[in-house]
Order: structure tokens, then sequence, then C-alpha cells
DNA sequence: AAGGCGGGGTC
DNA sequence: GACCCAGCCTT
């Protein structure tokens, strides 16, 4: 880490000269790449949103120069389903504690689970534990590049394999995540929102819309997931402050559409297992044991529930059982 | 394709 | 109180 804290434009900079404004300022490179395209619509869409990433994209340590790969897949893993406000104090603990995969596949599961703290989701620190014995054991301590052996590692899916080629690799891959998917909802499909389920589609779309080399794809994967992230956002999207609104969004074009009236439920949290075991955990990483007594209380109405969460914790390995009590691996 | 799996901020 | 968040994994 170079320790500088230059504003914005962090990788936008250092990837490429931002365009100075709006539209093709320069031929691009031969169109030799699979999934790529010559639609001027398109190509206008990613020059903008380079651009506004230049001016607005935010500082995050793990896009400053000199972060390590491992830093980068710490980063993702802990990012998968967590806002970043609440990993930023995290990661930056984590990453001085453990700064390589060696230093994490050495550590007590224990400590483990508690650095990972309220992040929510603890199999995640489970299996990147294990994704840090896995670089140890078969790739010498180094995270390998490449799709395909990315996604052999425990935890790495195929949106953190492709986050993890583009902003660890700084390679091309087509990355997609909630965010992306919900801008090309919109800007391309004039879409109000993308449909519950990623589809084949919209891969389809994506590597479409993906330029053809780095550095200018890793500039767009960084660039568009940001502008979901801060305009193009889920609930209120921020089109008045948005570069794409005039230039070419399909939804904003068609007049903003309310999406159809969506019955998706949601699974309710109160009251359900998920619920209890997080409570149970937050008493392991407390005290980092707790008798079964103790755990009634924290739903005396249901001792049955007590115990199945107990379990499950158990067969999920984020607790053991020892004397009598559960205590954390 | 669907459902389980945390936790907290926001509207 | 429902919704959302840089998803992954199993069924």
């Amino acid at each position: 880490m170079t320790g500088a804290h230059a504003p914005h434009h962090l990788d936008a900079g250092r990837d490429r000269e931002v365009p100075p404004r709006v539209g093709r300022v320069e031929p691009d490179p031969p169109l030799v790449a699979e999934g790529t395209t010559d639609d001027p619509t398109l190509e206008t869409i990613i020059d903008t949103v380079i651009d506004w990433f230049g001016h607005h994209g935010r500082d995050l340590p793990w896009r400053h120069d000199g972060t390590t790969p491992w830093a980068v897949l710490v980063s993702e893993v802990m990012l998968q389903q967590t806002p970043v406000v609440r990993v930023l104090p995290r990661w930056t603990d984590w990453m001085q504690r453990w700064p390589t995969p060696a230093d994490l596949a050495d550590a007590p599961t224990a400590e483990v689970l508690r650095a990972w703290d309220r992040l929510g989701y603890p199999r995640r620190a489970l299996r990147l534990q294990e994704c840090a014995q896995m670089i140890v054991r078969e790739h010498g301590g180094v995270v390998p590049r490449g799709i395909e052996a990315l996604r052999a590692l425990p935890g790495i899916g195929e949106y953190t394999a492709a986050a993890v080629t583009a902003f660890a690799h700084r390679e091309r891959a087509v990355v997609v995540d909630t965010n992306i998917r919900r801008v090309l909802a919109r800007s391309v499909q004039g879409l109000a929102l993308p449909a519950p389920s990623y589809s084949a589609a919209e891969r389809a779309l994506a590597t479409r819309s993906l330029p053809p080399q780095p550095p200018r794809s890793v500039a767009w994967n960084q660039a568009v997931m940001e502008l979901g992230a801060l305009v193009c956002t889920a609930r209120s999207p921020r089109c008045a402050q948005c570069p794409l609104a005039e230039a070419g969004c399909a939804w904003v074009a068609a007049g903003s559409p309310a999406a159809p009236e969506g019955s998706r439920r949601r699974q309710a949290f109160e009251g359900t297992d998920r619920q209890l075991r997080g409570q149970i955990m937050a008493v392991l990483r407390r005290d980092g044991e707790a008798t079964h007594a103790a755990l009634l209380t924290l739903d005396a109405a249901d001792p049955e529930r007590v115990a199945r969460c107990e379990a499950s914790l158990v067969a999920d390995g984020l607790a053991v059982r020892s004397a009598g009590r559960l205590r954390l691996p």
C-alpha cells in the first residue's frame, strides 16, 4: 500500500486517461474479444460512466495502489451481502492482523470468527480461512489467476472470481453484481429493476457491454458498480445527478416507469433460525463458550428451536461441543 | 429455480 | 416494518 490518499479517480486514473467529455475521444481497440460491440449508444455509456467515476468514485482503501490480491479477495468476501461502511473497519483490522494467506491459514479459527464480528453470514469467515489454507497448500501462498482456479476456492463464486480477476489482477472479467445488474437493467433494458434471479440473458448483456481489453474493461467494471452503489440505487435513484440520464439511459428515456407491482416476499427475519443462530454466535464471540441452559434463555418459549440451532451451528463448523458446552471451534 | 444463511441501516 | 446490501451453496 502506498498510503496515498489520492482523492477520487484512483482506478480510472491509473488505468486510463479519463476522457474529458462524454463521447468517444479516441478510437477503440480492435474488436477482437468475444462479446464486444460497436453499439454507439453503449460506447457512450461506457465513456460517460468511466468519466463520472473519475470525479465521484469513493476513495476506498482496497482500491489503493499497492493493495495485494489477497487483500482485494478478503474485501470482496466481506462485501458479499454486507454494505461497504460496515466492512471498512473490519477489513482494516483484519489485514493488519493477517496480511497474507499464510497468516490467516495458521490463525485459531475462534479468533477468525471473533474478528469477523458482526459482518453476518459467519460461514464466510470459515470459508475464507479454508480459502487461505487452500491457497497456501495448492498455490504456493499466492492468489491464483484465472476464473476457473479462483472458483475452485471455497466461498468464491462467479461474482467474486470475476471481481478478483478484474480488481486484483487487473485482467478482463465479466463482473456482475447487484449494482451492475441494476444499472444495465435500467440504462440498457429500460427496466425499473432487474428480475429477481440472475439470467443468462443478463450475463450476455454484461459480456456484450464489457470493453474488449484492460485497463478499460477494469475501469468500466469499477465505474459501473460504483454508479449503481451511489447514484443508480435500488430505492431512490438520484437521476438528477446521473451522468446517464441524458446520455442514453433507456429507463429515463421511457419516462422512468415504476416497477411492476412486485409480490416478491422476502424472508422474514424475526423469529427465524437465522436470527437465533446469530444470537448464539454473538454469545460465543463474547464468552467463548456457553452452556445449553444459558442458551435456552435466548428463546425460553421454544427449547427445541434452540437445540436445533445449536446442532446446525455445530454441523456448519461454527461451533463445537465440549464438556457439555457449546464453544467456538 | 428456490431457499437458507446475519445484521443493521434506511425509508 | 419492509427492503436492501460488491453472493455462495445446496437442494
